[in-house]
DNA sequence: CTTTACGTTGACGTTAACGTCAACTAGGGA
DNA sequence: TCCCTAGTTGACGTTAACGTCAACGTAAAG
């Protein structure tokens, strides 16, 4: 029952609004959302929506940002980040200072569930050696 | 100009809420909304607000726990888990098999986050050829 | 004793990120 | 042709996490 779409007359596949939805784990209505906000632009034929290759990596990118507890927002100016003219030294300076930015931000989330996953580790640690007692 | 809170009579240091709002960088609103929803539980003098290490404890996992991302009702869980009572064979039990979801959670988080360095690694060395490149 | 700083409780407002109808359209199969 | 499925656009509703008054209490300082 698998109804890929119509492949383009140059030959990339696309996907319909139930097909990303479904692969990606969202509702139809998230889909529309992070287009009514301009996080994605699928194309149209006709009235409907037809998702290419480049929408699913930006979807792939946007719920990565949303599972690290970034706003939409923030997932925009990264995404932004990724595709930003680069042609000019001046631009290509900002990406970088950007680029920057982002990585602190991320190594100290890292930090973050290291020191989470150390006081787990202890809590289970002790929490098993009460239970050896106890047996 | 530092008023450190009487202590109590046994000796305890004790906090205003200006002063853990002041430390932990939110407003007073905020930590009022924590209280309200249960997360912490600060002592009264009278009507005020008394503070002690253990609420500045869970002020801090509360507020790590909101920059990995967890919204408050997860993060009521965690540390729910933290002091949840240990006493029995079956507590223990379930207070392991709950920091072993935890860790799965968290570890999938991390990967989503190196992940996520790798890539910004990888941009930014080609933002940085190509700078290479134009002078 | 009055001002001032700090604290308190409502209670309504706001923003983000969708959920949830309702009402309509368009294409394909029996 | 008729209907069914999938898709579309509003538009209002909802939840979380506070923001933002307003109105009041109180203890210490001048």
């Amino acid at each position: 029952m698998l109804t890929p779409m119509a492949s383009g007359r140059d030959g990339e596949r696309t996907w319909s609004i139930a097909q990303v939805a479904a692969e990606f784990g969202v509702t139809h209505r998230t889909v529309r959302h992070y287009e009514d906000i301009g996080l994605i632009a699928p194309e149209r034929h006709g009235t409907r929506r037809v998702f290419r290759r480049r929408d699913r990596t930006r979807l792939a990118l946007i719920l990565r940002g949303k599972r690290l507890g970034f706003p939409l927002e923030e997932i925009r100016t990264i995404i932004d980040l990724y595709d930003a003219p680069r042609g000019k030294t001046s631009q290509l300076e900002y990406a970088i200072t950007q680029a920057r930015k982002r990585r602190v931000d991320l190594e100290e989330r890292r930090r973050d569930i290291d020191e989470s996953l150390a006081e787990l580790g202890a809590f289970e640690a002790s929490c098993q050696a009460d239970l050896d007692r106890l047996s």
